[in-house]
DNA sequence: TTGTGTTTTATTGCCTCC
DNA sequence: GGAGGCAATAAAACACAA
């Protein structure tokens, strides 16, 4: 804080009066004495009462009101550290932040590839009218063997295209196309099945649940449903003839994964990174942020 | 020595609380 | 309405490079 020199001098005269050689109007600083005295009383209580003031004040040879604005000045000097040490802890908290996007983004955007080749590589095997919603960036393959599985369980046959504006004829919304591949394993039709997906060219269109229903061996109901940008549903039926029904369950090509990006440990540290509930004394902080 | 930037002490004005 | 706190700011004291 000062100088060696002037520090020694402070030491060895005791307070800047002596040093100035009088007292005068002028602003004087404070002896080295008055201020540890008065420092290590910050750090017990940052806040002065009267009494103790007035004490201190007898204590230090100071007027009360000068401990009072020296008390104050030292509360804001130590609020300004405060704040720095939130922009830190902060920037610091943002830097990891931005790292684990960047790495989530690159992970989205390895999956959306894999997606693609799985596509190219269902179309390359004969059905290049087949069309799969997972568009939306949000889609995320599921596992590595389901997608092996779609490939297996494919059948031409009942790829089933449903052009979803017929079930919008009173808003003239255009919706979107979506395909839908059908497991004919076993035929029966009586299994439930939901699934929930973006729609194939705009994501004001959502799944909410799609059931099969079964009924005779020849002719089957699917219905539909789906939000119209969060705010409306929509029902529809489709008939589906044939002898067997397509099970939207064991499609299995594509899921959308809820993604919590700052669900864990990191988003209750930012949590916490403004947290001003701290207490205004210095036993409640580390006295070491004083040397 | 001097100019400039930083730190410390002190003032002012406004606000809140009792 | 007075006391005390805070933000903004002035001004003196100090540090330091050139």
């Amino acid at each position: 804080m000062y100088t060696r020199d002037f520090q020694t001098m402070l030491d060895e005269e005791g307070c800047v009066e002596e040093y100035s050689g009088h007292v005068s109007d002028k602003k004087r600083r404070l002896s080295l004495h008055q201020v540890k005295a008065l420092e290590k009383n910050f750090e017990v209580e940052n806040k002065l009462e009267p009494e103790r003031k007035v004490k201190l004040a007898g204590e230090l040879g100071l007027q009360p009101r000068q401990v009072a604005v020296w008390f104050q000045n030292r509360r804001a000097r130590w609020k300004t550290k405060q704040l720095e040490r939130d922009y830190g802890l902060l920037k610091a908290d943002r830097d990891a932040l931005k790292h684990k996007y960047e790495k989530l983004r690159q992970d989205n955007e390895s999956l959306m590839n894999e997606i693609k080749e799985l596509k190219m590589k269902l179309n390359e095997d004969g059905k290049p009218d087949t069309k799969v919603s997972v568009k939306d960036e949000n889609l995320v393959v599921s596992e590595t063997e389901e997608k092996s599985k779609l490939e297996t369980e494919y059948d031409s046959e009942a790829a089933m295209e449903v052009n979803f504006e017929s079930f919008n004829g009173d808003e003239n919304e255009e919706i979107g196309c979506a395909s839908f591949f059908c497991d004919l394993k076993d035929g029966s039709s009586d299994s439930d099945s939901s699934a929930i997906l973006n729609d194939y060219n705009s994501p004001r269109h959502q799944f909410l649940d799609i059931h099969s229903g079964g009924s005779s061996s020849s002719m089957n109901t699917m219905s539909f449903q789906f939000s119209d940008s969060g705010n409306k549903e929509i029902s529809a039926s489709i008939l589906g003839d044939g002898q067997k029904m397509c099970q939207l369950a064991q499609m299995q090509f594509v899921k959308i994964e809820e993604h919590d990006f700052f669900g864990d440990e990191e988003s209750d540290n930012c949590s916490n990174l403004f947290c001003d509930d701290q207490a205004p004394t210095l036993h409640w902080y580390s006295s070491h942020d004083w040397n």
